[in-house]
DNA sequence: ACAGTTTGCTAACTCAAGTTATTAATGGGT
DNA sequence: ACCCATTAATAACTTGAGTTAGCAAACTGT
């Protein structure tokens, strides 16, 4: 006994009344219910008009299911996600390059359907989303996704990946990002340096750093370099991005080394450090230089407004949708969009109190 | 002449291979194709080493549409908003409220399908959405859409509506919440205050406020009321719920009536008018209080810290979500959930600075 | 050796549509 | 009255799969 809403039909009938039902009700074909709603045109008008008068009656809808196998398309697109939708969705980034896919979907009237992993398996999802084409986030080429995508046969964009030969991909030019935001503070006179960096996750241990945190530390080792320094030379955290991890790594790193500036892998890692430091009773820039990486809407309404790394993450989903609507779509487009980034400098960096004095670029 | 990164077939056959083309290369009949793929254990082990091996040289994948289509379900649960996806994704209350949406989906194994107004209707939208259920996103249990859901038999639950009969729905104590907010103010001595309200859209003017707006604004006159005053003794500003728009709103109120105390129907808007009243020079809470409403994450960690109505917008999400599922699964559960709210005081509100003096509750 | 069971596979049906080829009935022209 | 062209509707095919019923061959028991 079901006690659901529906359960209208005057027949009785327990499932959704289909083409067949409106044909037998009016006494036609299956083949004429479906002229009656897609080429009116063939039909006279008096048997369309019972037609579609049964149909109203039985209130029948085409199956979405049925329409979408024949037609070939669904009219929707997906994001393949690294991580939990749950985790997803509260990450402001997340939003941001969201609202680019959407502001595409929205000019071509398509949906947008989110696809986490599914038990841990990102390939296992693949088969469950009904979609003209994949937006895949954060996944090299080299994994059994992008195989999976091929034989399906599925067009796909990949964001946040490296730049691969007959792989579509959308990037940002993470190595010089990092050098710029280590660079400033090098520049303003900071030795004793902490990196606030994003958790690699448990490949990590067998594969080594990959994509863009592999070409920020990069661009952050080439900084440092130039000042005659190594990546042992800055206490390195790696925590999940949240603004609670970046509080409590702040803290404990201002307990041990006390360093003079906080180089966050992430805007969100540093709204955590900055609200550390303020919780200690330590001022920004004037007792610890913050900077930070994305340039969220946020960063420049907090206080201080925060030094920070832009990149055009909103521009970044935009792009990765056109590029897939133009692969849906046949035409030839140059596979590889390489996004820019540059140092935004606003009120939570400064040299240091009682540094050593030296300064000037290019140590 | 295509350039699609596809076409691994040896056959050369233009598109995707189906169970058909597998049948034949392996020299079996259909039927053993699905059940080499479903039910192994039908088929002798040298057929289906044969099949799986054919299927895998022609690199055959089971269409996901025919699946879904086949077993009535598509593990895909749709939301369907009220406006643009843009628009909806960089809004931070639908960000919080489809985190706990996606909880749920995270813990059952289900996609998610944003399914954003098709030319401006959410009636045209639904159609094109392959779902096993909706959460439909502010509406009146009066609209079409409704009745179209019905129609097709989908599951679904209504959110931020107004309770009905025989349609689920999650709704908050929007009256119970506004109320308290204009009390607070109320209670601390403002009597030149500012409503700062969200937009009620184009169908305003005919129909009047509809859904949680309108029980604000109730629960706003039920407030001013106990204290002899109307809705005509307080400045009505209404604008889109961004910060640019608060930020502005504000400006040009304290130019005009400069109020006391700022009562924003959200958050946001409460930002953009702290923001602006600093521009000006002015002190939170000092010369002006500001209270916003839903107690977004970013309340507490703004300077003023904000007063505000917490309602429970992931909760709200997340028991959409439950009630969508145990509708899904036939499962008899009340359908209607009223979620409360309640006043949170922090720093962004105080008695007025030369105020009249009368003061204590239950005026 | 023959009846009875088991194994292994396929034909035919199902999901629910859209589309092409064909037939039956009508209308017009000579 | 007969031929042709047009109209109106249907049968049959297509999208791509999963599932039941049933048939042939091989195997078992007496």
């Amino acid at each position: 006994m079901r006690t659901t809403s529906a359960g209208t039909a005057p027949g009785g009938g327990r499932s959704r009344p289909t083409a067949n039902d409106v044909a037998k009700a009016a006494g036609v074909s299956r083949s004429a219910v479906s002229f009656a709603f897609n080429s009116p045109e063939k039909l006279s008008e008096g048997t369309r008009d019972r037609i579609l008068a049964a149909a109203q009656e039985l209130s029948y809808v085409p199956n979405t299911l049925a329409r979408m196998l024949k037609a070939g398309q669904t009219q929707s697109l997906g994001v393949l996600l690294p991580q939990n939708l749950a985790k997803v969705l509260e990450n402001p980034y997340y939003a941001r390059f969201l609202t680019g896919v959407g502001q595409v979907c929205d000019e071509q009237g398509y949906t947008l359907l989110l696809t986490p992993p599914l038990r841990d398996s990102m390939l296992k999802a693949i088969p469950y989303a009904a979609v003209d084409g994949f937006i895949v986030c954060g996944l090299e080429h080299d994994r059994g996704e992008v195989a999976e995508l091929r034989r399906r046969g599925i067009p796909f964009v990949l964001v946040d990946s490296s730049a691969h030969d007959g792989v579509p991909s959308v990037d940002v030019d993470d190595e010089g990002g990092a050098y710029e935001a280590m660079r400033h503070v090098l520049d303003l006179g900071h030795r004793r340096i902490a990196l606030l960096s994003i958790d690699p996750g448990p490949e990590h241990a067998e594969r080594g750093y990959r994509g863009p945190l592999a070409r920020r530390i990069a661009g952050i080792i080439r900084a440092l370099a130039e000042s005659g320094m190594g990546l042992d030379d800055v206490r390195l955290t790696e925590v999940p991005a949240t603004r609670m991890d970046g509080f409590h790594a702040a803290k404990s790193l201002m307990a041990s080394t006390s360093p003079t500036a906080i180089v966050a892998m992430s805007d969100i890692l540093a709204f955590g450090a900055v609200d550390a430091l303020h919780d200690l009773g330590l001022n920004v820039p004037g007792d610890v230089t913050v900077t930070g990486y994305d340039d969220l809407p946020e960063s420049s309404w907090t206080r201080p407004r925060l030094t920070t790394i832009r990149q055009a993450i909103t521009t970044k989903g935009r792009t990765a949708a056109d590029l897939l609507f133009s692969a849906i779509r046949n035409e030839d487009q140059h596979p590889h969009q390489l996004l820019g980034t540059h140092l935004v400098v606003r009120d939570s960096s400064a040299r240091p109190a009682a540094g050593p004095g030296l300064s000037g670029p290019g140590g």
